[in-house]
DNA sequence: CCGAATCGTTGGGTCCACTAACGATTGGTG
DNA sequence: CACCAATCGTTAGTGGACCCAACGATTCGG
C-alpha cells in the first residue's frame, strides 16, 4: 500500500527535519520563508505566500516570529500601502545557513540506507508525483482575465 | 532536496487519503485500528497502541469514537482488570471494507502519473527507508533481561 | 466614481503526534 | 505477606502544519 508507505516515510522525514529545526528554535515555515527570501529577494507577504505555499494567514504568524527575532524586516510598501515588504536581514541569512546545515544532517539520516543511485531514483519518482499534483489544481479553460 | 520532496509528497498523499476517509466520517487512526484488529484479532488498548503506533492517549479517543459507532467493542478483560479488550464488530468489518475502497481510490489518484514498474520501484525504495527507520529505535546491546 | 479585487490580519478548526500526570491494578522481591 | 515497581487506561494539554471565513484598508479597472 504505497500511500501508507508514503505517508509513513513522509512522517519520518517530517519528524527528522522538525526535530533538527527545533534544536535551533525553528520550524519548517521559518526555513521555507527564509530560503525563499534569499532566492527571490524582498517581497510582499502575499507574494511570499504564493511562492512558499504557506497559507497567507500562517504567513502573518511566521513573519511575526521571524521579525521578532530580527531575522526579517517588515516594512510598509510606499508604492502600495496595502503591502508589507519583507526583507531578509543579515542575521536572517546567518540563521538560514544554520538551518541548511540541519536540513542536510536530517537528509543524511533519512537516506542513510540508500545508495547514491537509489537516492536519485527516489528523487526522480517523487518529483514526478509532485509535479503532477501541483499542476492539477488549475483547470485548463478557465475564462479568467 | 529529498526530504523536502518526501514531506511534500507525503503531504499530498496524506491529504488525498484524509479527504477520502473524511467522506465517510473516518480518519487515519480509524483505519489503522480497524485494520490491525482484523489482522491480529482482539487485543488490549496498550497492545493495539504498540502495533499501530498510535499513541496510547490517542488510542483512548479513537476507541471511543469507534465504539460510539458500534464498529468495535470495548470490554474489560476478566483475566487482568487493568485491561480493556477491543473487538472488531461486524459493522466494523464492513466499515473496514469501505475504508479499504477509499484507500485504493486515493492510491490510484496519487500514483496516477507512474507506470506499474515505477510504482514498484517507489514502493521498494520507501520500504527500505521505513525498515531502516523502524528498526533504529532499538539499540543493539542493551543488557536488559 | 464605484464596484471588484488584493493585502494583511484575526480567530477559528482539523489531523496527527506527543507529554505529563493520575488512579487502578498487577507482579515481583524482600 | 507487604510493599514497590511496572503496566493499563484515562484526562488534559501542547505543538506543527494546513486550511477556511471574515474583516478593514487600500488599490485598480471600467
Amino acid at each position: 500500500m504505497p500511500s501508507w508507505l508514503l505517508t509513513q516515510t513522509g512522517n519520518h522525514a517530517h519528524r527528522l527535519v522538525t526535530d533538527e529545526f527545533a534544536s535551533v528554535q525553528a520550524r519548517g515555515y521559518h526555513y521555507r520563508l527564509l530560503a525563499t527570501l534569499e532566492e527571490f529577494g524582498p517581497a510582499s507577504q502575499a507574494a511570499l505566500g504564493r511562492r512558499t505555499e504557506i497559507h497567507v494567514s500562517d504567513m502573518v504568524a511566521t513573519v511575526n516570529e521571524l521579525a521578532g527575532r530580527g531575522l526579517v524586516e517588515r516594512a510598509p510598501d510606499p508604492a502600495d500601502r496595502r503591502r508589507n515588504i519583507i526583507t531578509l536581514t543579515d542575521a536572517g541569512t546567518r540563521q538560514l545557513r544554520v538551518l541548511e546545515e540541519r536540513l542536510a544532517a536530517s537528509q543524511e539520516a533519512l537516506l542513510a540506507p540508500l545508495s547514491a543511485e537509489e537516492r536519485q531514483r527516489l528523487t526522480a519518482l517523487l518529483s514526478t508525483l509532485l509535479d503532477h499534483h501541483d499542476r492539477r489544481p488549475d483547470a485548463a479553460d478557465s475564462p479568467s482575465r
